[in-house]
DNA sequence: GTCTATATAATGATAGAC
DNA sequence: GTCTATCATTATATAGAC
């Protein structure tokens, strides 16, 4: 399925699955003891094969990213553009990384930058292909449209998750989190992108004339 | 305007002040000295004053928090629910504590509910209002649709930020992203809420049949 | 490759002078 | 109230044996 099913024993691999636990669980404020401790190595060890703590941190966040690239996006059929995120959450083996990763987004730097980039190209798609359909409506600048809905979409659930974490350290369900997450948010999500929210187009219009006569200079 | 400014110039608000500073601009892994040396005191001052590092933390949320609390949301006229985030990123004054805010917010905890709370509350009273005046639709479950609007706002402008942050230690300039993400999303936005995102009303009936008519157990 | 032992630096917090 | 000096702990990283 993945390349961390290859042979993918070495106790170089071990310490870097051990560290991505060890992050994902305490934040990455833990000691490189702790992370070796947790893989059955010496502290040593760990800084032998990755140099430093923040090359082994490094490292983690490349293997997730490769993960992330590898993982194929399921077909979007539902209601809303089922984020990757929701898709990794449903996968009881990679519990671990998805805690990694939520701590690797909350704290920013490439990781969150190379998920939202794929969240915001699965949400170009669905658009895209709902469009070709006849089944979403065509917008006006489809690209802003997608960074919106994608920048929501990941926003929302992100928050979500940090907001539940009462504690540091504390063991959170994210698969628990984002199922009732979905739920709450169908029918609002359902009705709004049915119904619209306001009743009237006056602001709408407004705005597109406005920005189809500029008051003041702009391209 | 704010208790903040009333002869608060003891050492203790001074240390207080400074710390939001560094703890917004170097994260909370600063050290006490770093702190007592912006503040110009000693370490040892630092720790007689608040006890310790992590009390000092609380007092500097207890600060920002009350400062949420005195601050009084202006009236919601325009497109979209303006954030309490936003309002703040204005004042050329608050600009240290915003950073403080964001970085709070991106670690979890009591300041992050209180800020959620608080946009959910002005989101639930934009709506109503809304609803009463007659320019925005009712919802099947307004509580629902006020949560699921106010994560997304706040979810995406807090992902946003986070995203912008290349690497650590980068001073943000919080008014600029923003400023540019209201630009971003108001075109998106006013499309979507004026003429839905869906062509058909199939999905929503679907749903709302199959909650009307309950399959399995359910309350 | 892997270990133990250790160097070196930084941290939070304390004690006591002024 | 504020300082300096110091403690005790912990951290990362290194050196060298096996």
């Amino acid at each position: 399925m993945c390349s961390a099913s290859r042979g993918d024993l070495t106790a170089r691999a071990r310490i870097r699955d051990a560290a991505i636990e060890c992050f994902g669980q305490q934040g990455f404020g833990v000691s490189v003891r702790a992370i070796a401790k947790h893989a059955g190595v010496s502290a040593g060890l760990v800084i032998h094969h990755f140099g430093s703590k923040e090359k082994l941190r490094e490292a983690c966040d490349d293997h997730v990213i490769q993960l992330i690239r590898e993982t194929k996006t399921e077909t979007l059929t539902s209601h809303d553009s089922q984020t990757f995120l929701h898709q990794i959450a449903e996968v009881e083996e990679y519990a671990g990384i998805l805690a990694y990763l939520v701590r690797a987004l909350q704290t920013g730097g490439k990781l969150l930058q190379v998920l939202y980039e794929r969240t915001l190209t699965d949400a170009e798609e669905y658009l895209a292909k709902g469009v070709e359909e006849g089944v979403i409506r065509p917008s006006r600048d489809p690209a802003k449209r997608a960074r919106w809905l994608a920048g929501a979409g990941l926003g929302s659930i992100l928050l979500l998750i940090t907001l539940q974490e009462r504690e540091p350290g504390e063991d959170i369900d994210f698969r628990r989190i984002m199922r009732e997450w979905s739920e709450e948010m169908i029918l609002p999500a359902l009705e709004t992108y049915t119904e619209g929210l306001l009743t009237e187009r006056t602001m709408l219009d407004a705005y597109l004339l406005y920005i189809s006569d500029p008051p003041e200079g702009e391209s």
